[in-house]
DNA sequence: TATGAATGAGCGTTCATTCAT
DNA sequence: AATGAATGAACGCTCATTCAT
């Protein structure tokens, strides 16, 4: 079992970062299961049974690249949402926060949304996975408590949402463009009328 | 180069649709590249070998999946709305039939949306894909045409939508729900309100 | 799980045969460990991946292999010894019938000895091991009863017995001898004063 | 091209020695073939490079406990046998002198034997297999020259005799008992009727 | 001298595809 | 038309060996 967790945050890990960067690459251009290990291995630029040094097999690596993307998205969704704001003003926290982190690393958020429900993700991905979607929810519960959101499902309503972000993003990726900044602002308001009351 | 073309389409190859059913069940349960043809022949009651008598290549089989399902998908979701219908009137019907198909066919809804991008589809799959796109956008520059649909990048918002309606379904399909009469007409509501001006 | 069972004794099966013979001459040259699946499917004269259609694994052909020469093995040393015999002619039966095995089938001789131990023998491999064992025990405790064996733990003097008949078997292998009718009559006098009262 | 042969036999070396310990340890719990070096180096309690400081290869490695063990057993079991007395008393020496080798160093027994015939064995290693032999072989034909031993092939009487200590070594291992003194004198018997004219 | 990260050839095994029947 | 035994390239992974430190 290695998974080099003793290093600290700060340590230089090139061939473990070199690794995980190829993996996202590769995944989110093709899939897990059609990229090989010697593909990745060469275009992580090491040898093959390098990689296995870091990580115990091809599972344990897509979990801790996973793992890793997912806690990076959550914390730049929802991490910074400062307290004192309407439900209108925290959702464009949110919406921008979405757009930041898509911007940023698309690859990443592709590669996440597309490998949501994986057979081989484990409790910990899961774990990470669910984190977001719990917080949504309950900004979406606490909404209609105000009377700022829309009655219905917290559930349903959260999967509209994130699902019309997810669109968004695919569309632009499909079609080669960026989320530009009108873009942005025009999805706001419009993803924020399906959500308020 | 076969694809029994020269057979009308109503004669009935009962080999070729087993397989083309057995390939769907197994391409949703887990994914394309980790279903193995000799799986599938058995999960379609015939021989390894005689899946290439219909299909050129497990790629043929999966282009030609994606173009039934997505020829009967535009057909459901696109097909007959009649007439004179006001946009919002046009919208449930362009919303009751997505929830329709996929409510009706689930595992062909998930199939086209986690395939969408897949780097073996060809041509004639990508010209299927883009059908519905396409009648939808119609759709919307009519309804801003008529003032009763929010300005802005037509592409944008059907991405939007349509991204809306496969969070609802990925979020159903995880949390085992099915796709319920009162969620149908909430969420025609939520997205309206998404898309109307 | 396939073992071709089903398949009735007289039904030819010439791979599966080819495999294991190519395989006892390659585990009894090397070991079972330093033998490769490409080396024995090409001295089988198949494709490496139509071992697999006869066996499961490297290692339940290994075990298929010692079943099937430790059954013959053991037919071939005590299946046919008459009643009505005094010891010291049974013995000769035991003898003999060692010597035949082992002139008959010297690479099988060796394999059954070198891999008696092995960790990846299996429950059956096991038992078919013991089987010879315990039959000789029988016998030698018989032997005891009638006064014509000498005393002493049944065990310890069968260790004997077969050890000093491996040890022939492998003498001669390593000079490249073999074992001929004076050699077995030789020790056929030798052994039996060991083993008499 | 290493071995430290300028190190003088007294010299300390006590990496080396823990490679060659922690070697026949893990050679006679699995096999060679089965060990790996990184294992090797973890038991040995050095780095997996410092084994290479003092073996050129495996192959070198095993060929060097090989000889050590033999050297030590040919000396313990026909080092010192006095002058002056019969073959029977002689044999008693020999015997017992392999009972105290196997006793002391049950998996070094074990570990010659199973690697007796290794093709990785070199020229070296083979002579050193042999001295015990040619001993063996020496007294024997001795003794019938004395009329003390049977008449036949020295080299087949031999290969009986210490087959069927190794019989008995295999055994006690299996069954996981131990060689006691009782089992001691009365294969000592045994063993001497074989022989004995 | 000693280390252990790094390598890449080779392992056991799978699977898309072919072809004799 | 249909089969399924057979193939061999390619898979995920291991390990003897090297070499920068």
């Amino acid at each position: 079992m290695n998974d080099h967790s003793a290093v600290s945050a700060t340590a230089v890990t090139p061939k473990r970062d070199a690794i995980l960067d190829a993996a996202l690459e590769l995944f989110s251009e093709r899939t897990f299961a059609s990229t090989s290990m010697p593909e990745l291995a060469q275009r992580a630029g090491v040898g093959a049974g390098t990689i296995y040094r870091y990580f115990d097999s091809k599972d344990a690596l897509v979990n801790a690249l996973f793992q890793r993307w997912k806690t990076e998205m959550t914390d730049t969704v929802s991490g910074d949402i400062p307290a004192g704001l309407t439900p209108r003003e925290q959702f464009t926290h949110w919406w921008r926060g979405l757009w930041t982190f898509a911007t940023e690393h698309p690859a990443a958020f592709l590669f996440l949304e597309t490998h949501h429900h994986a057979a081989y993700l484990d409790a910990a991905s899961r774990r990470a996975g669910a984190e977001l979607s719990d917080r949504a929810i309950t900004y979406i519960r606490d909404g209609q408590r105000r009377g700022a959101i829309r009655k219905g499902s917290p559930e349903v309503l959260m999967a509209l949402v994130l699902g019309a972000f997810t669109g968004l993003v695919k569309s632009a990726t499909e079609h080669g463009r960026v989320l530009n900044r009108t873009t942005l602002e025009t999805s706001d308001d419009a993803v924020w009328a399906l959500l308020a009351a």
